[in-house]
DNA sequence: ACGATAATAT
DNA sequence: AATATTATCG
């Protein structure tokens, strides 16, 4: 019987993985890409969340990167900020009109948008900023303009916070657009007509695609593009 | 879900 | 350096 046990825990301690190949306990048990395709709460390993991270770029020798490989990904993972493209803007303003103000809130929007990758946070964050947009305006028009509902407002009145040159270039493919105040907001002009509020209740939905781009600070942006006809 | 504010980009 | 845009926090 002794020989039994010894033969027994013999092969059981042969078969301990090394140490190289165990999971490192540090190390995060999802990938990024899947970490951010789930948009689930991100493992942050970052004990600093201000300042830029250094981001070194360290020259990458084929040992090297294989081996940063293995545990870069779980400091490494941040979703990409979204940019809000005209395109992108115009079905979130779509969706706030035919939701109604009172429904108008960030899950039925992100819902009626459906724009893959897109959060809830997004939207939050954006509807945000769209009312105080929308306040802003009211203050202003309301004094002689007769009772328009912010709804309606919001239809006509197109705001954008895009001021870079992806506006620029935006801007090209829909030249209705120009800049007005300090704040770099953006108004349509009144000559296409703004889409019947009716008619949205049937739109088409997710013909959005996603893409990655690299800005100038080396940093990563998610731009949704719209592949529908807008 | 909202509003404030921190982080980040230009 | 200022300001605009987006993310995160309370």
């Amino acid at each position: 019987m002794r020989e039994d046990d010894s033969n027994w825990f013999s092969k059981w301690e042969e078969q301990l993985p090394s140490p190289e190949e165990l999971t490192p306990l540090s190390q995060t048990l999802i990938t990024p890409d899947l970490a951010i395709a789930l948009d689930i709460p991100i493992p942050n390993p970052n004990h600093h969340h201000h300042h830029q991270h250094p981001d070194p770029s360290p020259p990458p020798s084929a040992a090297a990167t294989a081996a940063a490989a293995a545990d870069e990904p779980a400091r490494t993972l941040k979703r990409p900020r979204l940019v809000w493209t005209p395109q992108l803007h115009k079905r979130f303003v779509d969706a706030v009109v035919h939701l109604g103000i009172k429904n108008a809130v960030p899950k039925t929007i992100m819902q009626l948008m459906s724009v893959d990758g897109l959060t809830r946070e997004n939207v939050a964050s954006h509807l945000q900023k769209y009312r105080l947009y929308l306040k802003r305006m009211q203050g202003i028009g309301g004094g002689g303009g007769g009772p328009v509902s912010a709804a309606d407002m919001a239809a006509e009145r197109l705001f954008s916070g895009v001021h870079h040159h992806q506006m620029a270039a935006a801007a090209a493919q829909q030249p209705y657009y120009n800049q007005m105040g300090h704040y770099g907001f953006l108004v349509r002009q009144p000559h296409q007509p703004v889409m019947d509020v009716n008619r949205m209740v049937g739109m088409d939905l997710g013909g959005y695609s996603e893409d990655l781009e690299e800005t100038g600070s080396g940093r990563k942006v998610l731009t949704l593009f719209p592949t529908g006809d807008e």
